[in-house]
DNA sequence: TTGAAAGCGCTAACAT
DNA sequence: ATGTTAGCGCTTTCAA
């Protein structure tokens, strides 16, 4: 199984090294005959370019780094699969760095791939300022785009959710079907999907809301925190409760079941992301479905006209537009239930009495956004 | 920016390039002073090495190919996750291959990664048959394990949970818990969890059921199946219904919910795999947590035994034990609520009156296993 | 159109 | 302990 090379396919064919490479690499016009001759000998012995010196020669791996803050966010899996499936459609591999959330070592992993001569970065930054520098310090290497979350501007071209728009979705269907007192659970970090978000939130709601924007509540972006953010926003009687993710949503979600509040009856719900099985939440979560594939694509897009150019021109910005995905959580209370908007407390009471047949049923759950998978 | 090469860190540092190459990599002993002024130089320069041409040199990459069925597979996640940072943790690096579920794409991603030279592989099997001949042809190149999912005996090292184990657990903890009549949803395929799943919960149901095992419905690994097979099952008045994945029981969950049956009280419901969120559901899912990290680690470790030795001797298969994790949709039924097991029918029907307050609450939902994501 | 030759940056024999 | 010398397998001048 020793590996065949070059040499071997020339002497096979009766040529030198020289021209195989141009046959295989199709870089140069090749007598037709002398060609054939090649590629017949190189199929004969299964020759298979060896990328490595390929590479070295060439000085392009075909190889990109993909850096990320934690595979396991349930946001990442579909965003990391639309970027492997348009690099590959390039012919270009993608390495994998997982940061556990820590910019150092996200700072680490850059700086090992870029020892290993990838051609190009596509990083999901870890945090909002942490991550910077090394940031900063790669794009002077090689083309770098930053992927759905932001560093600071102008640090190098970026792709990302346009999470203003996905706000004002939010909030304009809310108030439309009727919602007056909304409230906003985030994160008190410095992602930019963080500080985005809630500006987004705190610009449309003041913009639409008699009152103002309401209660805003600030943690991470746990479930936990959407738990006890429950507590502290209720007495204020929220018709509304807005959440900067999908997690944060769930986390509500459930403590509000605990405490017997009617969703959406009592109190409206959405999320932000629409992170895989959103749809079999209960009841099914209204949310911002980020455009994944389009994120991807422009990324790569973006990659290829770096590495095709001299990597140089103006930083560039694309923010791309999400969908509001509307489900039973934000669906509209019944006009003739109108009801007293306090709700029993307590950990241990049983459900509301007065909730209303879940809305989600056939066609939420059909949802073909569910994966189906083999295993 | 031009890269420093060792050359130049050589002539900075008055020695050759091939003491600066031996102190760099600590292959071989160097004078002490010698040393020192090497390092000197190197980091005044900021000499990187260059692992592209190491490679080529060297004939190892320090990368590692991982082949994926989907990403989005909510299973994979975490288990890319260990394998990444137990990878990382010996020096190398992931060339990630997402195939798509098809096991030809699966074939050319191998083939890809051989030719980048990737020093091993880490492959989960797109499929129970279809993978064997492209697992086979790389495992003659390459160090190889097969990870998770096997494609048939003999091929290649093996890593995988036992799912005979897993099964025995959970029938175990129902009949323990007072369920006589056991059924099973799984998955048709060829795939070695189906088929391992089915064969154990047969084996297991045979030997602790009066009646000997219940009805098994077989469809694929998917939500849709889960619901669709609840109404096969249902008139056979089953007290458990035990799914050869999460997936299929989050659906079977819906479609009871659906349906107004209890859960746990007329019907138990059971997983395998513990993805994320499954102690959300509702109720909290009951299954099977396969062994993520040790899987992970184990797989590592074999395929460094294979690349430390000469990558001979007998093909390794092991098995790692899953853990039973105990959720509200198995709790044993309150003794005095012996109700009719028949529950009311039709889609549009109310949840259950007796339905009894959820279990899950502070405890269940309080789990560290949830991600929290920095976004 | 083709071939000969010179490296890409590094490591590993073989010298000393 | 260090230097010298050959390449790893390929692409790419430069000649012919």
């Amino acid at each position: 199984m020793t590996d065949v090379t070059l040499r071997e396919v020339a002497r096979a064919s009766g040529c030198s090294v020289a021209t195989v490479s141009r046959v295989l690499a199709g870089t140069r016009p090749v007598g037709a005959e002398t060609a054939r001759r090649v590629r017949e000998a190189a199929e004969e012995l299964g020759y298979r370019p060896n990328q490595v010196a390929r590479a070295l020669r060439s000085r392009s791996t075909g190889t990109i780094g993909l850096v990320l803050p934690q595979i396991t966010n349930p946001f990442f899996p579909s965003l990391v699969r639309e970027v492997e499936h348009a690099l590959h459609a390039e012919g270009r591999a993608v390495l994998l760095a997982d940061c556990d959330d820590d910019p150092e070592v996200e700072a680490a992993r850059i700086a090992d791939l870029l020892d290993r001569q990838v051609d190009a970065l596509l990083v999901i930054a870890a945090d909002g300022k942490r991550s910077r520098d090394a940031v900063e310090k790669a794009a002077a290497h090689v083309p770098l785009v930053l992927l759905d979350r932001g560093c600071g501007p102008g640090v190098a071209d970026s792709v990302a959710t346009d999470n203003a728009t996905g706000m004002a979705l939010v909030l304009d269907h809310l108030v439309t079907t009727g919602r007056r007192r909304i409230c906003f659970v985030g994160a008190a970090g410095t992602g930019s999907a963080a500080v985005e978000r809630l500006a987004a939130y705190e610009a449309e709601a003041g913009a639409l809301l008699p009152h103002g924007s309401g209660r805003v509540e600030l943690g991470d972006f746990s479930l936990e925190w959407g738990r006890t953010a429950v507590d502290r926003i209720l007495p204020s009687r929220p018709d509304a409760i807005v959440c900067a993710n999908d997690l944060l949503a769930i986390g509500v979600l459930q403590r509000l079941r605990q405490l017997g509040v009617d969703v959406p009856g009592d109190v409206a719900v959405t999320g932000f992301d629409d992170i895989p099985m959103m749809d079999l939440a209960d009841p099914a979560l209204t949310t911002v479905r980020q455009p994944v594939r389009a994120l991807a694509a422009e990324a790569v897009h973006l990659l290829g006209h770096r590495l095709a150019g001299r990597n140089d021109g103006p930083r560039r910005s694309v923010r791309l537009a999400p969908e509001l995905v509307v489900r039973a959580s934000s669906a509209p209370r019944a006009p003739s239930a109108l009801r007293a908007s306090s709700a029993p407390r307590g950990a241990s009471s049983a459900p509301s009495a007065l909730r209303a047949p879940s809305v989600s049923s056939a066609e939420d759950t059909g949802s073909t956004r569910t994966p189906e998978v083999e295993q």
